[in-house]
RNA sequence: GCCCCGAUAUCCCAAUCGGCAGAGGAAAAUGACUCAAACUCAUUCAAGUGUGGGUUCGAAUCCCACUCGGGGCACCA
């Protein structure tokens, strides 16, 4: 610049903590982002939500990057016109709180409550354009309520059920926990080993859901990651197969298996059943009893990462008894061993060894025999110790022998169904959700037990259940049972049905279940006749726009469309899928690994914003990548977004000193309006595709177009200038709220930058009146032409002929082809 | 082991349909301002797109193989 001599404003920076509490103020006062609720409003609407917080300690990094995200498309929606729903909520049951109250002789809701008001502060600090009012916490009595009176909707449906079974349990925050939340063998929050333990829980049926979580799945295809859908997808793992029933010797019932290979049918030598399941207890003869016992003790003591590793010999007991094979009544040994498991298909299978590599590991390892039934061409499985899972030809299989893989399947489904002793069926991966915790902080599960009567809902009427207040501290340290157990007042009541002495149950439950519908709760906050106005959820739902991290690919965003579409089969909501789009964004790494308070490289936010701002951490957050990258804070520069930020503000301050609002832009400056539309189609498309960072960039033109135009071009006081100066306010308004509003203000504007002023581009200003059109040769560029932008291609055929260059080039070469792609290119092809 | 994603300048990242590899930022260098430094401003700088093939008039972009990095799944019969 060369900064203009005197003006005070040309060199003025903004004052960052000014500017925050200034339009903090004005914002709490004014609430621009309210979502309107008057029937008569037509406009389109946007329900944006970002998941929501869980309340342990003040915001971090990781937050800092989704709510900069999620606001940019919340307040894209706001500049459009729209009518946005943009809430926030807090997650705030769960372990942290009550192993902070444990520790400190507290109750957990004083850790709980007093951490929301540390986030809510600085999320409001954050500018993030929140509609307040509709702010819902899910360990509120009010909120957690209807977590109770839609648990007792799901058991009328039989949806919600209690049964006896193996489950996972995690030794250290000692409570069970959920197939979902189990990662590799490790307690998904601790990550201390998972063991095994028989107890009655209670089970949310979303196996009954598994082919309609997968079929809508097809709703989402457009909108969400594909890996996460993959990811979901391989979750619910579903297997396409048969059921066949093999008797059993000295036993009056058959034992059915399940297998997704019946062709092998022929090849199966010996039978095994999942050692921890009843059936092996029952089906184990006495003279093996010792041995069984032995083995099953042995197994029950592993961990979940021991069993499952696949590196592992494989281990089994004969049982000492046979069962017999349907198709050709073969005399087939009954083994009990933990590669099969009690809980998938019917816990036992028909292990066909030549094409079964798992098969193949036992049947090597014990001796037992080895047939091969498919001939796929490859080397014999027994020989080879590998097995041949392939389609081939059928061999040794009586009726299927000469049939393909796929023919032989349906063949052996029509004979086994003739004889009534198999059908085709569909296995899934997918267990059913078990919901039922030993901890104190959460949902209390509104059923009583009653001796004479069983399991007894609280009725509608008594909810909520509220969790007993007069425990805290040390009455909450694990102990293997719920700490409510312990409030005898609280457990032990009247039944509901009988009136006669009965208890409640103690557990609380899983908080994916608070997850699961809340953003219907944001739809009509306060609603007491449920746990949501349905007109209400229909108007604003489904959720336009989701964001948040990948770590909940499969838990939350699973139950969530699992609630959905039991929501809906309730009569409740009109649709079954929650999010139509959904954003993962990347996490905010240091040192190569995820900053994390345990890791010690974490950087603090409330740090970075002390030193540069909140607009310039978000701007630092928004311009770094791509959404779903990563940010290495190494890689970043707040230092530099709050440099553009001042260029920006100047850029407005001059403007605004040098003009006045309404001014005609017409008059100005032909080049840096073409530059300010083009910037605004630029930026446009961009924020629909989510590529802010490439918005960003954009913006950084204009303000570098304005800045030349007033130090070197027509001056600050150039229509044009204010043009190119107000559309960087409006824009800049989606990451860098505080400096948009301030320089809006400084150019004369009343009233919030944030709402409604995204005036789209110009058409007139986007043609240009001439384009360079290269001229190549045998593909190398050898001349430029100005042509226009509307050129035939035969007329630019003939004018590129007509270089002189490209002539020269072409020398006495024949001309085979010339390729042209008006108005940009033209390729003379030369032999 | 299987599946998915990625690799562009010193670094972070751009590049409609396959059409001149570079928008933006960082770092660096030079200059202006300054007693000086910082700030600010201006200018400059660099890669031929991980490797090897293929398709094409033309490939960062499409296809195949490989290398490296990241992620997911992994006894589910």
């Amino acid at each position: 610049m060369t900064a203009v001599d005197g003006d005070p404003a040309a060199s003025e920076t903004y004052d960052a903590r000014a500017l925050q509490d200034k339009w903090r103020a004005r914002w709490q006062k004014e609430t621009p982002f309210v979502a309107d609720e008057d029937p008569a409003d037509d406009r389109p609407r946007s329900f944006v939500v970002d998941m929501f917080a869980y309340p342990s300690g003040d915001l971090h990094m990781g937050h800092a990057e989704v709510y900069a995200i999620g606001d940019v498309i919340a307040r894209y929606g706001f500049q459009r016109g729209r009518n946005v729903l943009h809430p926030i909520g807090w997650d705030s049951f769960g372990l942290p709180a009550e192993n902070a109250a444990i520790r400190n002789g507290t109750h957990p809701a004083e850790w709980t409550y007093a951490n929301i008001e540390t986030q809510a502060e600085s999320f409001r600090r954050y500018g993030v354009s929140t509609d307040w009012s509709r702010r819902l916490h899910t360990s509120d009595p009010d909120y957690y309520r209807w977590n109770q009176w839609l648990f007792l909707r799901f058991f009328e449906r039989g949806l919600a059920y209690r049964k006896n079974g193996l489950v996972n349990w995690c030794p250290k925050d000692q409570t069970v926990l959920a197939n979902e939340q189990v990662v590799q063998g490790l307690c998904e929050r601790c990550h201390t080993p998972v063991v095994r333990r028989s107890l009655n829980q209670w089970y949310f049926k979303i196996t009954e859901y598994a082919q309609r979580l997968l079929d809508d799945m097809d709703q989402l295809a457009d909108g969400w990651p594909a890996e996460v859908l993959t990811m979901q997808r391989n979750w619910i793992g579903r297997s396409q197969g048969a059921d066949v029933a093999f008797g059993i010797e000295g036993r009056d019932e058959p034992v059915t298996v399940f297998t997704t290979r019946p062709d092998t049918l022929f090849g199966a030598t010996f039978f095994v059943v999942a050692a921890d399941a009843p059936l092996a207890d029952e089906l184990c003869t006495p003279e093996h009893r010792a041995a069984f016992d032995a083995y099953r003790a042995q197994v029950a003591k592993l961990s979940d990462i021991d069993r499952q590793s696949t590196e592992r010999e494989k281990t089994g007991v004969f049982l000492g008894r046979h069962a017999v094979n349907p198709v050709n009544g073969e005399r087939m040994p009954i083994w009990a061993a933990d590669y099969v498991l009690a809980d998938y298909g019917h816990g036992a299978i028909m292990a066909v060894p030549a094409h079964d590599q798992r098969d193949l590991d036992f049947a090597r390892t014990f001796d037992l025999p080895v047939r091969t039934v498919v001939d796929t061409g490859e080397p014999e499985p027994a020989g080879s110790g590998t097995a041949t899972t392939g389609d081939g030809v059928l061999v040794n299989s009586g009726p299927l022998d000469g049939l393909g893989k796929d023919d032989a399947i349906a063949r052996i489904i029509a004979i086994l169904g003739e004889r009534g002793t198999g059908t085709g069926t569909v296995n899934y991966r997918l267990r059913d959700w078990l919901i039922s915790r030993q901890r104190f902080w959460g949902t209390p599960i509104p059923i009583i037990h009653c001796p004479d009567c069983g399991e007894v809902p609280v009725p509608d009427d008594q909810l909520p259940v509220v969790l007993p207040d007069d425990l805290a501290g040390a009455d909450l340290a694990p102990k293997g049972i719920s700490p409510l157990a312990a409030a005898e007042s609280w457990v032990n009541v009247d039944c509901p049905a009988c009136g006669g002495p009965a208890k409640r149950d103690t557990d609380t439950m899983d908080t994916f279940v608070d997850s699961s519908w809340y953003p219907w709760r944001y739809c009509s906050p306060g609603y007491d006749a449920g746990p949501f106005d349905s007109a209400k959820a229909n108007k604003w739902g489904p959720v336009d726009q989701y964001i948040g991290g990948k770590e909940h690919a499969i838990l939350h965003l699973l139950y969530a469309r699992f609630f959905t579409k039991v929501l809906h089969d309730l009569g409740m909501l009109d649709f079954t899928e929650p999010f139509t789009r959904l954003l993962n964004q990347g996490q905010v790494i240091n040192g190569g690994r995820a900053m994390s308070k345990s890791l010690g490289n974490g950087v603090d936010l409330g740090t970075e914003i002390d030193s540069y701002g909140v607009d310039a951490v978000r701007l630092t957050m928004i311009f770094s990548g791509p959404p779903e990258d990563d940010i290495d804070w190494a890689d970043v520069s707040p230092a530099a977004s709050l440099k553009f930020l001042n260029r920006a503000f100047r850029v407005m301050v001059e403007a605004g000193a040098a003009s006045e609002p309404g001014t005609d832009p017409a008059a100005g400056d032909l080049a840096l309006r073409k530059a300010t539309h083009q910037a605004i189609d630029k930026v446009t498309a961009a924020v629909e595709i989510q590529r802010f960072n490439v918005a960003v960039a954009r913006i950084m033109e204009l303000v570098t177009a304005a800045r030349k135009a007033i130090d070197s071009g027509p001056g600050a006081a150039d229509p044009a200038v204010r043009e190119a100066a107000e559309s960087v306010a409006v824009m800049l308004s989606l990451v860098a709220p505080y400096v948009a509003e301030e320089g809006w203000e400084r150019l004369g504007h009343t009233g919030t930058v944030a709402i409604g002023n995204w005036r789209p581009a110009d058409p007139a200003l986007l043609v240009r009146e001439s384009v360079t059109c290269v001229v190549q040769v045998a593909n190398k560029v050898r001349d430029k032409l100005e042509v226009a932008p509307d050129i035939t291609a035969d007329e630019l055929e003939a004018l590129a002929l007509a270089s002189a260059k490209a002539q020269a080039h072409i020398g006495d070469r024949t001309i085979r082809k010339v390729v042209v792609r008006a108005p940009k290119l033209v390729n003379i092809v030369v032999s």
